[in-house]
DNA sequence: AAATGTTCACCAAGTTCA
DNA sequence: TGAACTTGGTGAACATTT
């Protein structure tokens, strides 16, 4: 309103000076304050490279985009105030460029076309690839059963056989790189901790819940005898070429139970035949394990922080596994981690490697698949709508080879388990074994 | 002059304060605040630089326009009332001008002359052979989305079930014309890669976001029996007959789900209901496939360029489709690509073919209708906007004979692949069934 | 926090027509 | 002529991105 006011005595535009912009504005320096370059309206800040005011700043853009040639009225030479700058386009653009605002720094029409396209599409994925109800459901109900079967303080961990980090020397060096030297001959004291009987003695078991029972009676002898040196290291040194064997295999078993009790915990899996329940944990067990491991793994030092206890990858041969699969695995590990999952996408990936419906020996593939295939979208779904990012469309993909990678190692584990078995006995529960074992229950 | 105008004015009407307040009522509250300067009439606003009336405002311009001279046949000291205003223009002019409007501020004849032609050309030229900025948009945003779900070198198919181009000889040649040598028995390797789960199981269904499940459940013995011989097949040798059929499977999975994802991330395709949306999917998923493997048809082979894997149309043959459909699809191939169409142009007709209102089962045909009619526009005016030569009105045409062409094969694709279904089960993937199949989401 | 773009009442040009 | 209307520029307030 005062605005109009001014109008009709600033007519003498070109005469006049500036008078009275300062009448309003307390400070009476007028250089001191934020003051339009143009117009001399109070000025919020920079636009386009220079301090104006909020309506040269709009002018300047919607200028620029029409692109249509500007025509004094007057004489060419108006002096532009807050109040007559409406009145010539032309004087007032004049002065503009003059101050310095500069048309680069207005988005192109291209420019803006994408940004806008990139906004829509984050608003999509919110709104519309928005994880559905049931989406949400699974999530949480994975890491409600997660977190309470999941121990990654390793509190619990307790009862175990002291770590021996001593490398006795095998009859042949199957050095990798990976294995050349330990720098941390003792990662962390993993010693003596008082013994706790629950964990010697297995208290969880496969098919405990079952009348099946495809447990330990079974025997190794179907298996293909493994090509390495295995007679020789069986008379060689009995019970501690693998010194680490006693404590890996405990902590081993330790996260068996967790996983078991984890998938049990699953409506879906639960809802499954005893069979394929099984069948189930004996092919993604391994799997589970490594990203659970994972989750505590470091990155920037490769060792596993569990706890109080931290593990090495050597840790890993001195407990008889061979660099044909520490070496995949230790890959694994730094790819994996070097995602930065969150909680939410772990458990995911865990559930998704339990419901692989191409275990050896499933019956139904019908319901996993199609559980698999709603935790897969659901992952999708969560990365897209909760990651940020230009890369976040890569990681799922990524993901999923890391999967794929993980997925290629199990055989290996498996067989170098029967391995050592063979090599030192009773040092590896029976748990493991039965994991391990081939004999699916279809066979019992 | 002004100043002093505007003080008389004052002067006359309020008697009071001092002269610096001036400058017409905006400080004298209580009176009123919007009076014409000239006549005294109500005014509404400003008009060339001083409150007038409107019909002080078109006095003044028509006056301007005429510049004719003016003459008072009094005293040429008139005193301009709304009552009186009529009776001496030249009195009136003079007290508009006394009173600050200014005559540069009506456009001149010729300002007022490139104004119409700029909005006759807004009208019409725009329409015609400017894209509008709404139609650049909606081609945009068209682009952007099919480039982020549309994979046309294929490197994201992976894990899918070997390509196997024997052909196990069937109880009856149907051959063709197309089909009487496949000159390239092994167009391409497609064999063996690497295991994926994910795409194995099926991430991604049409219904997945929503409660509505028109899914596998629906049974296949509603469809008619296909005349041919499939009971022969069936029971002649189970599995085999369609060697091709598992890796087209895995294809034609993948295709959809891109088209799914692309549906999805259209904001005009979300905002439909779900049901119509899945209406529109089932219908054109098949015609979407098809167009999207145009753009990788290699006119002069006949072959589909497939990233690493090449396809012939032998290859449907060996995937157990039939010459019914293959035969009309291959002309529809050759004729598209013959169109050398652009990106722009290819996506325009993959969103008209899926926002097609006559699909089976759609609710509401107001908006898709509207959507459709949009995308046609767009196409149309892209074509005479982008497209050169003497040829060009023709392409218009010629394109929307080539969906017209497509969309009598849908019908017979849905049929085909219930056959090869029903011939050789459990090789189609859920996803692909749900598209094919009849039940409208109504009926659910 | 700073500086882009976006929105939308609102204002003042022209236009219509009785 | 002028009331009523259409049109397109304005800019304060808001949203987004970094
Ligand atoms: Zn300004
Ligand atoms: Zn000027
Ligand atoms: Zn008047
Ligand atoms: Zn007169």
């Amino acid at each position: 309103m005062s605005e109009e006011a001014a109008g009709i005595q600033t007519l003498s535009m070109q005469t006049e000076e500036d008078e009275d912009e300062d009448e309003e504005g307390k400070q009476t320096e007028d250089d001191e304050p934020r003051v339009c370059g143009v117009c001399g309206d109070l000025a919020k800040g920079y636009h386009f490279n220079a301090l104006t005011c909020e309506g040269c700043k709009g002018f300047f853009r919607r200028t620029i985009k029409r692109s249509s040639p500007l025509r004094c009225p007057f004489l060419n030479n108006c002096v532009i105030t807050k109040n007559n700058r409406r009145s010539c386009q032309a004087c007032r653009f004049h002065k503009c460029q003059a101050i310095g605002m500069r048309k680069e720094m207005v988005m192109s029409k291209e420019e803006v076309l994408e940004r806008r396209i990139r906004r829509r599409k984050k608003n999509t994925c919110d709104a519309l690839t928005q994880l559905s109800s049931q989406q949400e459901t699974i999530i949480q109900e994975l890491l409600s059963n997660h977190r309470s079967t999941f121990d990654s303080a390793f509190s619990r961990f307790t009862g175990f056989r002291p770590m021996d980090r001593e490398i006795l020397a095998e009859s042949e060096p199957n050095q990798s790189d990976l294995l050349t030297n330990c720098p941390t001959k003792t990662c962390t004291p993993a010693g003596k901790s008082s013994p706790d009987p629950t964990m010697s003695s297995h208290t969880c078991s496969l098919s405990s819940s079952s009348s099946l029972s495809s447990s330990s009676s079974s025997s190794l002898s179907c298996l293909p005898d493994s090509p390495e040196k295995q007679k020789d290291c069986k008379s060689d040194k009995k019970h501690c070429v693998y010194t680490a064997l006693p404590h890996v295999a405990d902590l081993t078993t330790y996260m068996i139970q967790d996983i078991i009790r984890f998938s049990k915990s699953l409506q879906d899996f639960r809802s499954l035949t005893i069979e394929d329940q099984i069948s189930l944990l004996k092919g993604a067990t391994f799997e589970i394990m490594q990203i659970r491991f994972n989750m505590v793994f470091n990155v920037s030092t490769s060792n596993w922080e569990c706890g109080h206890i931290t593990y090495c990858i050597h840790d890993g041969m001195r407990a008889g596994f061979q660099p044909l699969l520490l070496e995949p695995m230790f890959k694994f590990h730094h790819t994996l981690r070097k995602l930065d999952l969150q909680e939410e996408e772990y458990v995911l990936i865990q559930a998704m490697s339990l419901f692989s419906p191409d275990r050896p020996g499933v019956q139904q593939h019908g319901p996993i698949d199609r559980v698999h295939e709603d935790l897969a979208l659901t992952l999708k779904t969560w990365i897209d709508c909760k990651r940020t990012g230009p890369k976040k469309h890569l990681l799922y993909p990524k993901v999923i080879s890391c999967l794929t990678e993980l997925r290629t190692m199990t055989e290996e584990y498996s067989k170098q388990i029967l391995q050592i078995q063979d090599v030192q006995p009773d040092t590896i529960s029976p748990l493991i074994m039965e994991v391990v074992s081939k004999t699916s229950c279809s066979d019992v």
